[in-house]
DNA sequence: TTTCAACACGCAAACGTTTTCGAGACCTTT
DNA sequence: AAAGGTCTCGAAAACGTTTGCGTGTTGAAA
C-alpha cells in the first residue's frame, strides 16, 4: 500500500534537495552525472511519475479536453468521441466527458464545473434544450474567459468560435437527387421539427434537390416528427404516422429519412404493407450507423465520418490552445459520402 | 478576455487578505457580516469559482473517476458509460475516459498517465490484448499504490478488487432453456473463442441448459468465431461460415448468438435461405442493443442493463474512496433479463 | 483605569512541481 | 596568494486553495 512517490521523498531519502532531484530527472546539465544516475535509478525503483495535478497548477494548463455531448448511447456521437479520444491521446491530451442529456441546465452546469480549471478547452455539441431556449450566455461567458470552444454538429451561427460541421445540405441534396436519378417521382421525407439545425438543413437539401431536378414536391409527403419519438418506446406512434402517410399516398416510391431510425422505420412500415424494397420503394437514411449496415435489406445512407469530425475538432482546439495567435475563427465543413446498399437501385 | 478570477484578485481589489476572502465565501463565522456581504457580492460579480486544480492539489483528491474501456462505438459500453457518467455526476464526480482499443499497451499507458494524480480511482473493462497476454502487472501496481479499481464485464479472477459483472452463465442458460421450452431440438451456438471470459461463460450456459433439460447437444452446432470477424467488413466470412453450418445441418431450429451481431447474422443468413422466423427457426441474442430492437423481425435477446452496471461500479468505487475502511472486496453479480420479441415463440 | 473576553481579520504552512538565482567548493590563471 | 571561472547544488518563489493559530481592536466588567 505504498503511496505515490514524490520529489520530496526521493530528496530526503537521498540526502539532496528537491530541486536537485527535479533537475536530475529532467536531465539538466546542472547536476553531475554521478548524482543524476543515482537519482534516476532510485526514482525508477519507486516508479516515480510527476503528479499531474501539481503540474497543471504550475503550468496553468491541464492537458485535458472537455467534451460535452447530448448523449453517448448513440452511434454518431460515440464515433465522434472515438475520434476525439484517439487523436487527443496522440497529442498528449486526456478527455473529460460530460453528458447534457439534451438538457439546458445540465449543459450549463457541466460547462461551469469543467471550466473551473479542470480543462483547457471545450469540444461540444449543444443540447436540444439549449437550442430551444436560444440562451447561449454560458457559451459566451466561457469564450470571454479565454477558454476556447469548438462546436460540432449542432450549429449556432451567432456564436463566434471554431466549428466543425457536416455539409448536411449537400449530403441530403445528393441523396435525394440520387433517388430521383433512380426513378423516384414521389419521395417522402421523414424529418424533425425545424429548431434542430441539422434537421432543418437536411430538409432544405431535400427541397433543393427537387427544385434542381425540376420535380414537383408535394408538401404532404413531408412528415415532421416530434423529437419525443426518439425515445425508445415511442416507435409505435412514429410508425403509425408513417403508415397513415402511406395509406394516403400510395404513389410514394422513395423515402428519405434524416436519421437512421426514421429511414428504417419507414422501410419497416412499407415492408409490412407489402412493398418490395428496393423494387417498389427505395430508401435512404442520413447517418451511417450500425443499423443501416445490419438492416434487411441493408440501408443506403449518408455517411458522416464521425471520427473525422472528432479529429478535426481536436486539431482546431489544440491549434488554438498551443498558439498564442488569436487568429480568425474557422468553420470546417466536412463532406458526406453516400454509401450504397440494398435499399436503393442506384446505378453507380 | 478577462481571465478567471482568483482569491488573490478579489482580496487585492477589496483590500483584505486572501484568507478573509476564502473564509467569507465559505460563510465562516469568523468574518463579519458586513465584510462577508461585500466579498460575496464582488465574487458573484466576477463569476468567481474556486480553481479545481488547486483544490485537488490541496485535498489530494480530484473528484474524478477514470474509465478505461476497450472501445466506445459499441452499444453495451456506451450504455455503461452513460450509467457511470450520470451517477458519478450525481455524486459530484467527473469522468475521464480513455480507450484501450483492445490493446494491452494502450491500456497500460492510459492507466499510467491517469494514475499520476489525475483521478481518484478506476473503473475498467480489460482489453482483449490484456486477456491474451495474461499480464496484469499494471493492475497490481495500481492497486498497490492504494488506488482503487473496479472491474466490470470482462473478469479477471486472480485479481482481488471490487467487480461488477453480469451473470452470463445464468443469462444464457435461461435463454437456451427458453428456446428448448419453445420446442427447439437443435440449437446452434455462435460464440467467440474461449479466452474472452464472457464468451466462455455464455457457452457454458448454453451447454448447461442442454444438460439440465436432458437434450442432446451436437458439438457440430457450435460455431466459434475469431474476433476479427467483429471488424466491420468481415461480416461476409462470418455469414458464409454460418451458411455452411446451415447447409450441413438443416435440422437446426434455433440459434443462440453470444452477441447481437452473431445472432442477427444467423437470422439474416437463415432468412435468405428461406427460413421463416420464428416459425422454422427461433433466434435469441445476448446484449439487448439497438440492433435487436430494430431488426426485422425484432430480436429476442438477453438484456444486460448496461446503465445499472455503470451505476453499481460507481457506487462501489465511491464507497471505497470515501470510507477509510478497507473492507473485503466484493463482486456484484447483476442478473440479466430475457426480452422477448418477434424472433421467438416463447409462450410467456 | 485596568483586565479580559469576544470579535474580526491576517500570517503562514501545506499540497507537488518547475525554475531562477545565488552560493559554496574547487580549480585555474596571473 | 589573490582573482576569476566552473561545477554542483540548494533556497525560494510561484501556481490557487484551505485552515490553524496568532494578533490587534473593541467593548464590557471589575
Amino acid at each position: 500500500m505504498k503511496k505515490k512517490a514524490t520529489l520530496k521523498e526521493i530528496a530526503n531519502e537521498l540526502g539532496v534537495s528537491i530541486s536537485t532531484v527535479s533537475k536530475a530527472l529532467k536531465g539538466s546539465t546542472e547536476i553531475s552525472e554521478e548524482t543524476t544516475e543515482k537519482i534516476t535509478a532510485f526514482a525508477k525503483l519507486l516508479h516515480y511519475r510527476p503528479n499531474n495535478i501539481a503540474l497543471s497548477l504550475k503550468n496553468r494548463r491541464t492537458k485535458t479536453i472537455g467534451v460535452i455531448i447530448p448523449e453517448i448511447v448513440h452511434h454518431f456521437f460515440s464515433e465522434v468521441i472515438q475520434g476525439i479520444e484517439t487523436f487527443a491521446n496522440e497529442k498528449g491530451y486526456n478527455v473529460l466527458i460530460a453528458l447534457s442529456n439534451e438538457s439546458f441546465d445540465k449543459e450549463v452546469f457541466n460547462i461551469d464545473t469543467l471550466a473551473s480549471g479542470s480543462i483547457d478547452g471545450f469540444i461540444l455539441s449543444v443540447s436540444k434544450g439549449t437550442l430551444k431556449n436560444q440562451d447561449f450566455h454560458h457559451l459566451y461567458e466561457t469564450i470571454n474567459q479565454g477558454m476556447p470552444i469548438v462546436l460540432f454538429d449542432r450549429q449556432i451561427p451567432e456564436i463566434s468560435c471554431d466549428k466543425v460541421i457536416v455539409d448536411d445540405f449537400q449530403g441530403s441534396r445528393r441523396a435525394v437527387e440520387a433517388l430521383i436519378g433512380a426513378g423516384c417521382k414521389h419521395i417522402a421525407l421523414i424529418t424533425t421539427e425545424d429548431y434542430v439545425d441539422v434537421g432543418f438543413k437536411r430538409t432544405q437539401g431535400y427541397l433543393d434537390a427537387h427544385t434542381r431536378q425540376g420535380i414537383a414536391q408535394n408538401p404532404d409527403l413531408i412528415l415532421r416528427v416530434n423529437d419525443q419519438f426518439f425515445s425508445e418506446d415511442a416507435l409505435v406512434p412514429l410508425q403509425s404516422r408513417i403508415k397513415e402517410m402511406f395509406l394516403l399516398h400510395p404513389e410514394i416510391d422513395g423515402i428519405f429519412g434524416v436519421n437512421e431510425v426514421y429511414a428504417l422505420s419507414g422501410m419497416k412500415v412499407a415492408q409490412r404493407m407489402g412493398y418490395k424494397i428496393p423494387d417498389d420503394l427505395q430508401v435512404v437514411g442520413f447517418t451511417d450507423g450500425v443499423l443501416s449496415k445490419h438492416a434487411y435489406p441493408s440501408l443506403t445512407s449518408v455517411k458522416q465520418h464521425g471520427q473525422n469530425i472528432g479529429r478535426e475538432a481536436v486539431q482546431m482546439l489544440i491549434r488554438r490552445l498551443e498558439s498564442e495567435s488569436d487568429g480568425p475563427f474557422e468553420t470546417k465543413v466536412l463532406q458526406t459520402e453516400l454509401v450504397q446498399r440494398e435499399s436503393t437501385r442506384f446505378e453507380n
